[in-house]
RNA sequence: GCGCUGGUGGUCUAGUGGUAGGACAUGAGCUUCCCAAGCUCAUAGCCCGGGUUCAAUUCCCGGCCAGCGCACCA
């Protein structure tokens, strides 16, 4: 691990930020738990979050359920697309997805929709063998491993159900009833923060790569056809950009350039997406993510999800690795498609034109008298035939008699018996299909990187010192309260002046434990911004110590404008030179 | 999932075929008028299961967990 790792993992255990899950059983690989620091810091951090990409987006929140049934996920193609087929080699060990190397041997496609003994076989009768070693793996058993988490719902196994492996299907599954609350108006975001599962086959590195996450998602509908983000807010803001051209020339390196150079120089193709990689990048500073240690990253051509057309990732370096913090992708109908079609459900939405729009519209009416005694059996075919052929090809009734094939064998009709007309409608809009731009966020690897990033040491007084330098938002503890010393009444000062913070609504945390030194790195070492030092001048002029974490910087303020001082402080409305 | 390395108080570690020592941290007390000071005392540990042995934290096997490499990461 790298040095950073090591710190970090004894920092976070120890201080109680995150650590193992359950290990007085020995745990289980790819869970962690959030401690006392840990979860108030994910939780300052989803509000951060919510604050920005819900309210001052204007968009809605929603909270759908861990588990949901198969048809959802066979909806979604996770049931197959999640699906791998495995074949290990008994040789050397590796494992390997049984389905490519079936591909890369013969002409097959979508040999994953095979049945596993079908793959077993067609190894065996082309003589595949392991692309490490070269053993022969005909006999070798092919075998299953989804990412997804079965359970059942209800007694018995006649219900399977899903712990979900993104949050994003409880939004889109919902749209139908989503669309009504936006009153089918395009464009409109709907975000949801919560738990995702997948069964990794090898969980790493800490919170990174875990079994159990958090995400913080956010799925943007629009109408392609005429929505369009308004940049300006956005235009300004710098992005360190690494495209997909850099990283396939040798020399690649990263580029830096405003949003709106990005947009005119084409660099992102897609607007929405600049759009959220500007807000983004401000969020992300704002929750203390290093910008030197930030990048956009673009999704080279065979890494696209199957869905996506466009995909940029945050990505944050740690430990000398860049690994990805949130992805931006442009998932376009697929998802409202899938759902659509499988539920037999309406999940587009009715776009009303500024103006009617009056078309001709041509029709049948055909005469079932005529074609019931003529055709018998095949007529109500032939008039559905009709009907289509008139919406597509109206062109065909111009003559005396119109032909429709049905299964190779043609049915000629004098068109005089087909009703057919053409009228004039007046279309007051049309079902769109909305687009969707999606920003999703990995709570748990962001908890990681701030906590990475704001990670320091330094030196004071000699004595060598480490502290994080979490942003007031952020911090689990905005002030720690102490009596200088816990006698002459100085404790029970300290303790009302703890007590008047917490009214005040701000996280206090009281200690009178050690020297007053010692209460201060403690402090430090989660994060805590100020600490509050009540000595013996407060109880005769009743002002307090203020120290500042970063720079330890010291400063006295009257109680009675305690609390307004320090939260003018914590929102950078105010430095502790002014106070 | 495969391979390598490892697993000793909360944390970091020393050591051992006869059940363990330190440092830091924590708690109590003394001391101390602003940055991990000092003194006394206290709390607390050999990952789990099986085997070998009179005896296993130590050796062997299996498991679990962690780190790294490979594979995987629609």
């Amino acid at each position: 691990m790298s040095e950073e790792g090591k710190r970090l993992a004894e920092l976070a255990k120890r201080r109680g930020f995150f650590f193992p899950s359950a290990s007085v059983y020995g745990g289980a690989a790819g869970f962690y738990t959030y401690g006392p620091q840990g979860a108030s810091l994910k939780r300052n951090l989803e509000d951060a979050w919510r604050d920005r990409f819900v309210f001052r987006e204007g968009h809605m929140e929603l909270e759908g359920p861990d588990v949901m049934p198969e048809a959802v996920f066979e909806a979604s193609g996770h049931l197959d697309g999640f699906d791998d087929m495995i074949v290990e080699c008994p040789e050397c060990g590796e494992s390997h997805r049984a389905d490519h190397l079936v591909e890369d041997a013969t002409a097959l496609e979508e040999v994953e929709a095979l049945p596993l003994d079908e793959v077993q076989d067609l190894i065996a009768d082309h003589d595949l063998t392991c692309p490490n070693c070269g053993t022969a793996l005909a006999g070798e058993p092919v075998e299953q491993f989804n990412l997804m988490f079965a359970t059942n719902i209800g007694p018995g196994s006649s219900s399977p159900g899903y712990l979900r492996p993104e949050t994003a299907q409880g939004i889109f599954v919902e749209f139908p009833q989503l669309k009504e609350y936006a009153r089918n108006q395009l464009p409109f975001g709907v975000a949801q923060i919560g738990k995702a599962y997948r069964n990794e086959i090898s969980p790493r590195k800490s919170l990174i790569r875990v079994r159990e996450f958090t995400q913080a998602e956010l799925e943007h509908f629009v109408d392609p056809e005429t929505d369009s983000p308004d940049l300006a807010p956005v235009e300004d803001v710098e992005l360190t950009l690494y495209p997909a051209s850099e990283q396939t020339d040798d020399d690649g390196e990263h580029v830096t350039m405003t949003v709106g150079e990005a947009v005119e120089r084409g660099v992102v193709g897609n607007e929405w997406i600049a759009y959220y990689l500007g807000r983004a990048k401000t969020w992300f500073e704002r929750i203390g993510v290093d910008m030197e240690r930030f990048r956009y990253r673009q999704h080279l051509g065979g890494e696209l999800a199957h869905y996506a057309s466009e995909c940029w990732d945050a990505e944050a370096e740690l430990g000398g690795d860049w690994v990805e913090i949130t992805g931006f992708g442009d998932r376009a109908d697929y998802d409202l498609k899938k759902h659509a079609e499988h539920s037999g459900e309406d999940f587009s939405v009715f776009k009303q034109y500024d103006e009617p729009k009056v078309v001709e519209k041509p029709t049948v009416d055909p005469e079932m008298g005529y074609l019931g005694p003529e055709f018998g059996g095949t007529a109500g075919e032939i008039a559905d035939a009709l009907e289509t052929l008139a919406e597509k090809n109206p062109q065909s009734f111009e003559g005396d008699e119109v032909t429709v094939e049905l299964d190779d064998e043609a049915f000629t009709v004098p068109v005089e018996k087909t009703g057919f007309s053409v009228e004039e409608v007046k279309e007051t809009g049309e079902h769109v299909t909305p687009q969707v731009i999606e920003p999703s966020f990995g709570v748990g690897r962001l908890v990681y990187t701030v906590v990475a990033h704001a990670l320091e040491r330094d030196e004071v007084d000699g004595e060598e010192r480490t502290y994080l330098s979490l942003p007031p938002e952020m911090a689990p503890t905005t002030v720690g309260v102490f009596p200088l010393m816990d006698k002459d009444g100085l404790g029970e000062r300290a303790h009302e002046v703890a007590a008047d913070l917490r009214e005040a609504g701000m996280a206090v945390t009281y200690d009178d434990s050690g020297a007053i030194g010692r209460r201060y790195r403690r402090q430090d070492e989660i994060g805590t911004p100020y600490c509050v030092t009540v000595d013996y001048d407060t109880l005769e002029d009743d002002t307090v110590t203020v120290r500042e974490r970063d720079t330890t910087a010291q400063t006295r303020v009257p109680v009675d404008e305690l609390s307004e001082t320090l939260q003018e402080l914590r929102d950078g409305d105010r430095s502790l030179d002014d106070a």
